[in-house]
DNA sequence: AAAGCTATTATTAGCCT
DNA sequence: AAGGCTAATAATAGCTT
């Protein structure tokens, strides 16, 4: 607009080009400050050079992003819904998934119960006792496991002790040999006591609960 | 800058200040059209007026959301970002909560118990038991709520068919009362029957299981 | 309120350094 | 490539309609 009138299409001189850009944008940028303090107003200028520099103008009184909220809200678009939606539309999924998780669980605990019909009840016994024969079996598993590992580890001290008494009643046979007599001398008498005592007791028992017509005994006879 | 130099700085006459706003605004547009085409760049200018009124000016060639996002590819920011984090921890929360679930509902039918401990096995065990008990005891419940009510319909089946059959006999007797001495008859011959033919029946059957010894006999005489 | 006019200022194309 | 110069064009403030 100077030294001659230019017509506006493509400038295709790249060095021409870009000096034009640069130019040009700071009197747009100056002109956007301008417009900002004299009207009061709040601009944001987003520019992408053809050689893809990105800059950017914001109104000193508030924030690209403020600005495109506002933008947005004001004409009741929203630049980012699809990306919105597919997480909404996910969480509501999610949401939903749980809640019918919750309630499955609520009713192997034994709430909620109100609304199964009798046979739902039913399938939920069998499926609930089924479980339980599964829990059980698998306790007894883990159980017999660790008794098995007791066992082993008893064993294995028994052996240890075993060793260590054959050691010493090997050591001690020698020392105590004169005890042996002692100790089976009173098993005789225990056994004489029980030869008289035993019967007798049964005969004071028999008593007939009814007594029997004479009738009947005549039959007999 | 026309007709007088003027300072930059807010103009206090609001139509004057509207008058200007719209003019610049035209300027601004046109100065970024230029651009646009001179220079071949991408320009987006969003503005909001102090009125509350947003217009935007975008290059023919894209859109105001393809540059946005351009925009924040290149500065590598997310102006949104705050808003997705909340989204995408809730997601991540809710996926967290739904795992937990569904391993919880597989124990509860008797998968996945490799990982739990002997103490939540038995935990585990209790709690499927009474929930059985609490299953059991409500399908009790629904069954006998079940046979009060069929047995309720049973009942006044019943009364109904009583109702019924009382009316038919009602109706009956007086047509039928010529028969009744014959009826009669019949009873006192059966009665008679009776009176010579009862006792011999009795003593065929009376066999004694035991015999008894003549020393219990002595004791009643 | 909105559009047109124009004197005047602002911007800038092409050039030079 | 970046900045300055300036003739020439573009934008526009204040006015009129």
């Amino acid at each position: 607009m100077a030294r001659g009138k230019i017509q506006i299409k493509r400038i295709e001189n790249a060095t021409n080009r870009q000096v034009t850009f640069s130019k040009r944008r700071n009197g747009l940028f100056k002109k956007a400050q301008e417009l900002t303090v004299l009207c009061d107003a709040k601009v944001s200028i987003i520019m992408c050079s053809s050689t893809g520099k990105v800059q950017e103008y914001v109104s000193s009184s508030t924030t690209t992003k403020q600005l495109l909220d506002e933008y947005q809200r004001r004409l009741k678009i929203d630049l980012w819904s699809s990306q919105y939606e597919k997480m909404q539309e996910n969480l509501k999924n999610l949401k939903e998934v749980n809640i019918n998780l919750k309630k499955e669980i609520r009713q192997r605990l034994g709430e909620s119960l109100n609304d199964l019909s009798l046979k739902k009840l039913s399938d939920l016994e069998q499926d609930v006792d089924n479980c339980l024969r599964i829990i059980r079996e698998r306790k007894l598993r883990a159980i017999s496991g660790q008794i098995v590992t007791h066992r082993k580890k008893v064993r294995r001290e028994e052996e240890e002790n075993r060793k260590l008494r054959n050691g010493f009643i090997i050591n001690a046979k020698e020392e105590d040999q004169h005890y042996e007599l002692v100790d089976n001398e009173g098993h005789y008498d225990s056994v004489i006591r029980f030869q008289n005592g035993g019967p007798g007791i049964f005969a004071l028992r028999l008593q007939p609960n009814e007594p029997l017509s004479s009738q009947w005994m005549s039959i007999h006879e």
